[in-house]
RNA sequence: GCAGGCGUGGCGGAAUUGGUAUACGCGCCAGCCUUAGGAGCUGGUGGAGCAAUCCAUGAGAGUUCAAGUCUCUCCGCCUGCACCA
């Protein structure tokens, strides 16, 4: 017979489907939409690599089963195609970014058409376009004109290696996530999108139009609660919460002593204070000193009364020079007392000691805090050091006191009973808490308080690859929004990328130089160019309705199809791009544009796949898997089922090129079944030769769907090769076993799939004149529950436990006849000498175990 | 430190509600076909033991007739955040 050539086969039906556009999206109105998403690449010059092939697969097979089982699939592809790479490798090569970045597109293209990955093509979309652009322009404007984008003067991340300012995203760490050097903080100008102010659920705003169909929902969830109700990977949502950092607790106003007006007084206007954050003013009353962080402000204000001066500027010249990075370096605390001022705590008008430490951020909380050694690790350490007295303020519950009473040995941070506190003393460390916020707010000496970690997105950068922040300057209207009928702002080409500090976007004179459009006058252009991350917080909306050029989509385009039913990508997406789309969807809810506040109902991460070594794949290791080759040697279909093979899809996976070979086999055998000779078995006069498998064929169906429903492709494939085994033995098969076998595998080998079912189908194979289907037209397979279930079973019996015997009978067996012919087993009978049966447990189609003593 | 997750043969990994631990695949072993070779075919393959049997899911305890699965303690690894008050 003929031999299995995975070339001529792949390229015959990627061919033929292509002609066909088998692939476009059905629109039929009497289905159900289903949105299968891939994050869309950043088309690197190194090509797809295997982590891409991993999850393209993985939608693929979805896409392909979905629209077997009778749903319109959206099922689009597109790049995100701004970004310093192409950037930086331009300064390097002088070859404009569009032209690799062009490059770049047609490889990936080229290679994911290889894979056979069922893509919509004709809804591609390239974000460093001016018709996908204009619209990221259109989304800037939207926000600004709502209050959301906005510009202020702020300290902000700053690589001197890029010559470009970062989000805080970008910046984790204290380092460039680019190039990996340190990063600096500097005052700029800077653009803000105001992602803080939809953390918490959010009423609707009052122009938001009233939305035809709409679900009637009138608040938009925040980027907290919205989480709930998300199918999302626990990790992910961890990761998001954890990144917004909200903590729940209390402003407290410490005053400060001057020796001129009395320590507690009820009017705090006269006097100077501060205000502490902190979730734990249950142990208020352990406070013995208190911290500026160096940058506070008030600091500058005391110096009249700081008998230490140059000892305190001194200090905080050295925190100055210190970067984030090496601030989060040097554990060890240090600090300087402000001599001659004291703090007065509010309940018990103590005075304590202040401070200057640099463990205190000042862009945190209050930039001051309370320091109670007793309860909290970093004041520990701080009183050890400065030998600050130590007070215990709360004891665990149990066990009883640790040490002793003011004996402390080691620092106690959980919740407790309140000692050493006056009034408070006996309350739990929960009822302190509410009690005393209480008070305080009765007194006008604090409230209750929520802060969070999540600063404002910094949006704009000083580089030259990305969308043009539409915003022009005049001197005497300020700052100008373009007018929508303008947009898209262009990206001049005649520019020299060379960074400088300052966008090379200043350099192009055609862009710069503009007439204001409210007075006409002279104006210049923003010259900063959007974070990539805006271009793909609202790309997925773009698919629905790619050619509209007089919306970012349609109304109807996105009630047809957002939102995203199954988004596959890598975790590194955990927080940065995932965060900023819910942004986007809830912003467009809020507004009243859409009807929805989540933008990704399904989410999953695929694992990343080490390289043979079991390192990471890298360039510069050489350990990288390259596609092209493996395709050339083994065919796409073995690829792809190979990767889906190797493990759950959302697991850290070796790559093991001899591991591949034993999918080769698989698909050989599969190819052989060319041979078969395929009877039709209808009627009541057909014997099925290949005893066993009817029944195999259905338990296939099950656990093959169950499989691909739940993601988990690897147990699916073990289930096909179950039966593959087993039908290779036979020399025929019932014609609809083979059929529906087939229909099985399709989504996991198309090619293969395809180019069987023609020809079993033949003389009249697909696409031919007169022909059938595709494969792919045809109706998912069902199974009989009543042939998933085995007529035989092998009864397990055990004696206490212990496996000690296996008896066939038929599955429906009874309690009572199973548990005699446990009880007549030669084997079990030696085992219950010299005892007696004490019960016996029966479990319906599995077991008896018979207990004695 | 905080949060999320994981730990099963030589290896990748199976094991719906607790119910035959190690499915499927790689590798390995034996045989076959072959001058030879393996991306061929057939069979075998957790460990110990001649055997009956015993021991095995990171370690230890607990619940249960029954634990990879549930509970507690400990150890190790991964991922994210981190001087966040």
């Amino acid at each position: 017979m003929e031999k299995y050539n995975h070339k001529k086969i792949e390229e015959k039906w990627q061919k033929k489907w292509d002609k066909e556009k088998l692939y476009k999206t059905s629109e039929a109105p009497d289905k159900p939409k289903y949105y299968v998403l891939d994050m869309f690449p950043y088309p690197s010059g190194d090509g797809l690599h295997a982590g891409h092939v991993e999850s393209y697969t993985a939608t693929d097979i979805m896409s392909r089963y979905l629209r077997l089982n009778g749903k319109n699939v959206l099922h689009p592809q597109g790049w995100d195609a701004f970004g310093l790479p192409a950037e930086n490798y331009a300064i390097k090569t002088k070859i404009h970014p569009s032209v690799t970045t062009k490059k770049a597109i047609a490889t990936f293209k080229q290679q994911m058409k290889m894979m056979g990955f069922s893509y919509d093509w004709p809804r591609e979309l390239n974000s460093s376009e001016p018709q996908y652009y204009k619209w990221t322009q259109w989304f800037f404007l939207l926000l600004y004109k709502n209050g959301l984008a906005y510009k202020k003067k702020a300290k902000v991340n700053w690589c001197a290696s890029c010559q470009t300012v970062l989000a805080n995203e970008q910046a984790e760490g204290g380092v460039c996530d680019r190039c990996g050097n340190p990063v600096a903080q500097k005052e700029l100008e800077q653009w803000f999108f105001k992602i803080t102010d939809f953390i918490e659920n959010k009423e609707l705003t009052p122009q938001a139009p009233l939305l035809k169909g709409g679900r009637g929902v009138k608040e938009t969830s925040g980027l907290l609660e919205g989480l709930d109700k998300v199918d999302w990977p626990a990790s992910t949502k961890a990761a998001q919460k954890n990144w917004i950092g909200k903590s729940e607790g209390a402003i407290v106003k410490f005053s400060i002593t001057n020796n001129q007006y009395p320590i507690k007084s009820k009017n705090l206007n006269d006097q100077k204070y501060f205000e502490v954050f902190t979730t734990r003013v249950d142990t208020i009353f352990g406070c013995t000193y208190c911290v500026l962080a160096p940058e506070n402000k008030l600091i500058q204000e005391l110096k009249g009364r700081i008998n230490n001066w140059p000892e305190v500027e001194k200090y905080l010249e050295t925190a100055k020079k210190k970067t984030d990075l090496q601030r989060m370096e040097t554990k060890e605390k240090t600090g300087v007392r402000l001599a001659g001022v004291d703090a007065v705590n509010p309940f018990n008008g103590e005075k304590v000691p202040l401070f200057v430490a640099d463990y205190v951020l000042v862009q945190y909380g209050t930039g001051a805090v309370m320091g109670v050694p007793a309860h909290d690790q970093r004041d520990w350490e701080f009183a050890k050091k400065y030998d600050l007295p130590i007070v215990e303020v709360i004891t665990p519950l149990r066990p009883p006191l640790k040490g002793g009473y003011g004996g402390l040995k080691e620092v106690y941070t959980d919740d407790g009973v309140v000692v050493n506190s006056g009034e408070y003393n006996g309350s739990t460390s929960a009822e302190a808490r509410v009690k005393m916020v209480d008070w305080l707010e009765k007194q006008g000496l604090g409230k209750r308080q929520i802060n969070y970690k999540i600063r404002d997105w910094l949006v704009s950068r000083q580089r030259y690859w990305g969308a043009p922040i539409p915003i022009i300057y005049c001197e005497i209207c300020g700052a100008v929004p373009v007018p929508e009928k303008d947009l898209p702002v262009e990206l001049p080409t005649d520019v020299d990328f060379m960074p400088t500090g300052e966008s090379p976007l200043v350099k192009s004179k055609s862009f710069h130089q503009v007439k204001c459009p409210v007075c006409g006058e002279s104006a210049r252009r923003e010259s900063d160019t959007m974070d990539t991350f805006v271009c793909s917080s609202w790309y997925y909306f773009r698919y629905s309705d790619v050619n509209n050029n007089k919306e970012f989509a349609s109304k109807q385009m996105i009630e047809k199809w957002l939102p995203v039913d199954l988004y596959v990508g890598g975790a590194e997406h955990t927080v940065l791009h995932l965060l900023y789309s819910r942004f986007f969807t809830k912003v467009l809810h809020n507004l009243g544009y859409i009807d929805f506040d989540e933008p990704f109902l399904k989410l999953r991460h695929q694992g990343i796949i080490l390289a043979e070594d079991g390192r990471k794949m890298s360039k510069s290791l050489g350990n990288v898997v390259n596609p092209d080759e493996v395709v050339g040697q083994y065919g796409a279909d073995a690829l792809r089922m190979f990767e889906m093979f190797m493990g759950p899809l959302e697991d850290m996976k070796p790559w093991n090129t001899r591991g591949i070979v034993g999918i080769c086999r698989f698909l050989e055998k599969i190819w052989k079944f060319k041979d078969k000779k395929l009877y039709d078995c209808q009627g009541g006069d057909c014997r099925i030769k290949e005893s066993g498998l009817p029944r195999l064929v259905h338990k296939t169906i099950k656990k093959v769907t169950e499989d691909i429903d739940a993601l988990r492709f690897n147990t699916a494939i073990s289930q096909m090769m179950i039966f593959v085994n087993f039908a290779a033995k036979f020399e025929s098969m019932p014609r609809a076993a083979m059929e529906k076998f087939l229909i099985l595998l399709a989504p996991f080998a198309p090619h293969l799939a395809e180019e069987l079912w023609s020809s079993i189908k033949s003389p009249l194979p697909p696409f031919v004149k007169g022909g059938g289907k595709s494969i792919f037209e045809q109706s998912w397979p069902k199974y009989n529950p009543d042939l998933v279930k085995d007529e035989v079973i092998k009864l397990v019996i055990q004696v206490n436990g212990k496996v000690r015997d296996m008896i066939e009978v038929s599955a429906e067996i009874s309690e009572e006849s199973a548990k005699k012919i446990a009880l007549a087993s030669e084997k079990t009978k030696k085992w219950l000498e010299n005892k007696e049966v004490v019960k016996i447990i029966f479990v319906r189609g599995k077991l008896v175990n018979i207990v004695a003593e």
